[in-house]
DNA sequence: ATATTATGTAAAAACGTTATCGCAAAGTTG
DNA sequence: CAACTTTGCGATAACGTTTTTACATAATAT
């Protein structure tokens, strides 16, 4: 039986030995730091492409103590939300010549917790995460250099890059007070982190400061996902005073809510006004569109991915001085809000 | 300055001097695949706790030569039909003890190369691959147990998982046929791969099978993307002779397809009779909800997964007698054909 | 009681790189 | 032309594991 020989048996040796020089001057061309003299560094070219010579890299990390591998902690990667981020990262991180691992939690701590006791998490640079894992206390054993995404943990000790989910909701509510409404309910989840929390808080803060009382029935807790919207959006709709307007929290709420209005044959803009947060699908594609709390997805990855790469060039592991750099947020106005006055 | 010492700079010696064992000793209570007093395992394990001891798997791997992780390479990580069958190929892989890096090429040639030469493609133990690259000679250089989804390259000499993409289009064409349909659209994008050739060669045997000459000014031939459908879509419907049904042959060019039609204020299901190619969305919102080509996403994930790490244990990078699983597909009929005998 | 086999462990050689020394040969200075 | 500097390269020690070999000691068989 004929064997075929496969490149991954050649190593530096073969081609130290091919081209009549030690593997220290193979290892030296191959990473350019090191003075050469021209002709050897041709023979020894030449060389790596006759035999089709490729580094294990995993044996030079070792000696590096560098891989050039960042992961990307997301806790559902079937979410649009997080692949935006998720292509931000890979963006700059590429540009930087690092490569990107994408892990998805499934929003399980224990598949977190997982991830960290596993090869990638300590072979990796860096981390960029968006946690489950509420405690402080689980994010201060991380010993690499690592920026929280969305979601900060306070006493983490991490850096961070958020967005103001306060101001998103702040702006939405008083979007409706300035309309007219008054009944305006608020869909959300549960308060696990800190972003849901914002939300509820700059919803209450807005109405407090147009001088209306928020109601407690106006406020329906759920999960965050669509079915829990979908649900919620129906209970508020056929209790006995439905509100006029309704927040929802986030963008699978908001989705469970377009389909609740289209299933009770509420015409969004006119039986009901509505505001979302994050940009989704249905919202842009129902009559009126649907006027969202919109975030830079995009540049959250980006941004995280830069503070990231920066961290590890310094060699910063630091975790006594965490830096959060918060992104703005715009109310995308369209058609889903009735003018009441 | 007080230093804080990480763990990551205890290895296996700190750990054998302070169990009082050799390292190799220590390394077998690791692996377990050798016997150990169970004193010396009490003991050794005690003190891997103690020093919070975490082995080093790139160490590891190197003597190994294997890494325990496998690479699910995919044209375009925001699509949910990609993320779908990235679910699946994670769940199967990490039940059997393999980590999962995602790696999206972008459908650029050049970076799919890219990750081949990188660091990734070599120490993965295997690979899970969409593929971008066209020519089957980029496939036959693959040194690596790897499986091929959805878009199968002939000569490529690897084992794939696809669907029957030639059924799928054939029924869904025939099931407007059988409705009494004749003037039917396809909308697709180009030829690259065999599941777009099959798509069109499906809707082609249908017609031609029920003696309807297609027409080509009914097969619009854009990319495969939402906008493309959209503007295919409005240019059909504002031709002289609009066709009664289309075929939107990928899911983007479906939702560009809905779009259209609300636009134009066209009632599907009434106006214009609408079959898609896989689940989106917008299909199963808009009412009557759209009858599309379901293909079992997940379970390809799964499938190929199973497939790769039976080829990974069996230690098999053989190109010479590729196997091929076909999975079925499932015309989901819904209410967007209308019977017109 | 002796020969045989099973058990538990240590020592050392890999794995494929990079980094540190060190030493010739060639180039530069005064 | 002697005394330095460069320049170019080879030897070799890391890096942190696993695997192989070898060798005591204990258990079992004859």
């Amino acid at each position: 039986m004929e064997r075929v020989v496969t490149e991954k048996d050649i190593t530096i040796k073969d081609v130290a030995k091919h081209a009549n020089v030690s593997v220290a001057t193979v290892s030296r061309v191959l990473n350019g730091l090191d003075r050469v003299s021209e002709s050897t560094r041709k023979r020894v070219l030449k060389v790596i492409d006759e035999l089709n010579f490729v580094p294990n890299t995993m044996a030079a990390s070792m000696v590096k103590k560098k891989t050039n591998m960042l992961s990307v902690v997301v806790p559902e990667i079937q979410n649009p939300f997080y692949t935006a981020v998720i292509g931000g990262t890979v963006e700059v991180a590429k540009k930087a010549g690092f490569f990107t691992l994408v892990v998805s939690t499934n929003g399980d701590e224990a598949e977190e917790a997982e991830f960290f006791e596993s090869f990638l998490s300590k072979n990796v640079d860096g981390i960029i995460l968006i946690g489950t894992h509420k405690e402080a206390e689980f994010y201060r054993t991380i010993r690499k250099p690592t920026v929280l995404v969305d979601r900060y943990i306070n006493n983490s000790g991490l850096d961070g890059v958020m967005i103001d989910n306060y101001r998103g909701a702040y702006e939405a509510t008083r979007h409706f007070l300035e309309y007219g409404h008054e009944r305006i309910a608020i869909i959300d989840g549960a308060h696990d982190f800190n972003d849901g929390k914002d939300r509820y808080w700059g919803y209450q803060q807005a109405m407090v400061e147009f001088g209306v009382t928020p109601d407690p029935k106006y406020h329906k807790q759920g999960s965050w996902l669509e079915e829990s919207g979908y649900r919620s959006t129906v209970e508020l709709m056929q209790s006995e005073y439905p509100p006029t307007a309704i927040f929802a929290a986030n963008n699978l709420i908001c989705q469970g809510a377009i389909k609740a209005f289209r299933d009770l044959k509420l015409d969004i803009g006119e039986d009901i006004s509505l505001i979302g947060f994050d940009e989704n699908e249905l919202a842009q594609f129902v009559q009126p569109r649907v006027t969202v709390v919109r975030r830079p997805t995009h540049e959250m990855g980006t941004q995280a991915a830069e503070m990231l790469i920066q961290k590890i060039k310094e060699n910063d592991a630091d975790q006594s001085n965490p830096k959060k750099v918060v992104l703005d947020v715009e109310l995308m106005k369209r058609g889903s809000v009735k003018k009441l006055n």
